[in-house]
DNA sequence: ATTTTTGCTTGATTCAGATCAATAACTGCC
DNA sequence: GGCAGTTATTGATCTGAATCAAGCAAAAAT
């Protein structure tokens, strides 16, 4: 075995415990490093896949970030979820076999391949597997309805200020710092996300930095007061998401 | 075998291509009935499930409709789903071991009541049945999806308009009329779900009479011009939904 | 049958965030 | 290092939907 089929394997893998492995044995996570072969480099910018792709594979995100959105009749795209780290991409292609959203590389990333069928198979013989795939559906469609709150009812401030501590708390989790992070994304992605302008995603920015709650240099982000953005977010964590 | 239930069981159940047994043999869906033996009324307005209680069963709706919503920090609601027959209610739960969201009947309604544990033991059996079941995550996640584009971007016109065609395909779906059908739910929980004021909502249902789009009274609703209404939703379905 | 409640509609006014517009800063890239 | 093309900030103005405020209809309660 070579060192870069080994640097595919989940026993080395820092999100190991936020992937698909968690929960399993080291007996069930051999099984699943069988039919996860192939890692997939994606260039910032590139498409994972697209809009109308055939489902064939679920990609697990070992490092980077993405963006993925739909895009209406009239040409117009939603972003829909921002990705990190040891989430799943391409949940939503399975009924209909093809992927009704598409995923761009946010940064240079790299994801694992998993082949659904072989999946699917093995999570027949594995039960912890196969909880764990209904787990990661079951938390998405939580997430998902926090994100319909957000957009239903928030105001703009409500809105950024919940992103900032969701993505904030998602870093911690991965091991990386809470308060100090770079946004992958541009200020347009964080507009669409929450359903706001470039302009108003700005001006917050600075606004939150006059109040003295973060301060920011671009997509450079460090969270002075976590207490008063909470305020801001009307909420004591991300929006009631991860964290 | 007593009538009542002989009404239980799946073969005579009107949504039962759409539901759980959708795509199994006959074997499995006996099976399925095995486990699936209580059935529960749910009255106007009670309760199916609270946020907050232990998850034990999944819902499938028999009869009736609901809507289900998450309650923020605050005490404010957001309605993320108005359910029809043959959906399942109680998917967000899995991961958390609580209902993040509750369900509420907005008619007299019934439900199989599906205990998870007793379904996942059987899923692993049946792989059509696992199939099934990913698929009816995966289904929902992609609805989601559309509805975050709705908030995200669009007016409100375009709002109602993609909600009334989005019903009418679902009963279209269940064999009920397409044009004309009865709304379950008040304005209140139309606005809330579509990130508006019922102020707003009835002022469209009142503009888009004059405009000959529909007829309306109270919460029976004709839809007299398809493709008007359809040219305001900025689509040719649904939200792109199940239609 | 009459009061109370709940749900719906309509009008007047306000305001948060969009839109339009102009710079400014940053990122490659010759 | 300088130029072109993004990406971000800031300002002025406008507008769609919220809010405030009645009034009305239908259903529930007495």
């Amino acid at each position: 075995m070579t060192d870069t089929q080994r640097a595919v394997s989940c026993g080395n893998c820092s999100v190991r415990r936020l992937c698909l492995p968690a929960g399993l044995s080291q007996g069930d996570i051999d099984k699943l490093e069988q039919i996860t072969r192939k890692k997939k480099i994606v260039k910032s910018g590139e498409s994972l896949f697209r809009t109308g792709d055939p489902f064939a594979n679920l990609y697990a995100i070992r490092s980077g970030s993405f963006k993925s959105a739909v895009i209406a009749a009239d040409g117009d795209t939603q972003v829909t979820h921002f990705a990190l780290p040891g989430e799943l991409l391409g949940l939503d292609a399975y009924s209909g076999r093809v992927h009704p959203s598409y995923a761009e590389a946010l940064e240079d990333s790299s994801v694992c391949v998993l082949p659904f069928s072989q999946l699917e198979t093995l999570a027949q013989q594995v039960p912890a597997l196969q909880q764990q795939i209904y787990s990661i559906f079951s938390e998405e469609l939580k997430q998902e309805n926090d994100i319909l709150m957000l957009l239903g009812k928030r105001s703009a401030d409500t809105r950024l200020a919940a992103l900032l501590i969701n993505i904030s708390s998602r870093y911690a989790r991965r091991g990386y710092s809470a308060s100090r992070f770079v946004l992958s994304m541009p200020r347009t992605d964080i507009a669409n996300y929450l359903g706001l302008t470039a302009e108003t995603v700005s001006r917050l920015f600075s606004r939150f930095q006059k109040e003295k709650l973060i301060r920011a240099s671009g997509r450079d982000v460090e969270i002075l007061d976590l207490i008063g953005l909470s305020e801001v977010a009307g909420t004591h964590c991300g929006y009631e998401g991860e964290g």
